[in-house]
DNA sequence: AGCAATAATTGTTGTCGTCAATAGTTGTTG
DNA sequence: CAACAACTATTGACGACAACAATTATTGCT
């Protein structure tokens, strides 16, 4: 498990030689800046899959992944939750929790423990590491965030959380 | 409402409408909710993924995703444009490349033609359909970011972007 | 008791990104 | 000017991952 971080970390050269593109400054005022981010829709897209990047390579020393981390905060703010209630609220499908669940308990992060209510049912709950891990990689998590939003200031950052928020409360999930 | 993803080959219902699952009002207050979007990296990532998905949907119809999509803005903004230029820039691999200008010019939106300068390089260039098809799906990808960013007036949009932006223009890409 | 619905799980499939290898071409250098 | 190194586009292979269908065990209903 959890091997070859490999590629994505240091992607930062496109190997520069010669005749190549004038290693450019790039801001918004050229023109095919505007053109592809003039959508308010597609720059988040961009966005999103960068700050995944960043988080998920930020994880990758600990052998999981975002997925992983997602399950891991929602277990920390219910303590005990049937994987049903993970793969809806998380919007995953169950059989991507399974094997979540499974990674997360060969960590000793998490464990599966049965339902009084419902034999079927099988509840995960946080185990003392898990709580640890997460306090842990939660600083990291802050440092990433902090990296992504560079060029925005204390009250900036403030703003886009409350916009990104409402969005978010908006369409659940 | 939107929360299963569900949309895959031909069937695209967004589906605002089956409410199965016993539809909790959610809103930011309740505890899991801030546990989970406490950190702004790991909200962008959650909504660039929606952002995502929203677009993927509406360019099915198409036959074309999202990347043939950024491929053709792209080449709306330069006018000829060699492979190596659209990997470099949007961060795909070249190989990646050959297939998404193979689907573009199978439906006519664009073509290669080779270079003066250069002989193994082949330029991109859109066509009039392809620029005709782009000024339809803008339309399209509007109604989307709308539907995105619904609960948030044009001048939050407008801070929300010009936000988004500078963290754009900061890493690159 | 019978039967539909549900929870977790397994298996399959298709897509996607990354990496390695190749063919044709260019530029450099000894 | 001839050999070599670098580069462009392309192909092929491998692994990761998401979406579906099918299975097993259990529950609730009537």
């Amino acid at each position: 498990m959890l091997e070859s971080p490999a590629s994505s970390t240091e992607h930062r050269e496109p190997a520069i030689t010669r005749q190549n593109v004038t290693a450019k400054p790039i801001d918004a005022h050229e023109p095919w800046m505007r053109g592809l981010h003039a959508d308010t829709g597609y720059l988040l897209y961009r966005l999103g899959l960068r700050s995944g990047q960043l988080f998920n390579s930020c994880l990758q020393e600990s052998g999981l992944r975002l997925r992983h981390y997602a399950v891991l905060r929602y277990l920390a703010t219910t303590d005990g939750t049937p994987q049903r209630e993970l793969s809806a609220r998380l919007g995953y499908d169950p059989s991507a929790i399974v094997g979540l669940v499974d990674d997360l308990e060969k960590l000793g992060f998490a464990e599966r423990r049965p339902s009084p209510d419902d034999r079927r049912s099988r509840i995960v709950v946080l185990t003392e590491s898990g709580s640890d891990f997460l306090r842990d990689t939660d600083e990291a998590g802050l440092r990433v965030t902090g990296e992504l939003l560079g060029p925005l200031d204390p009250a900036e950052r403030e703003t886009l959380h409350a916009l990104l928020l409402r969005i978010a409360e908006d369409g659940l999930n």
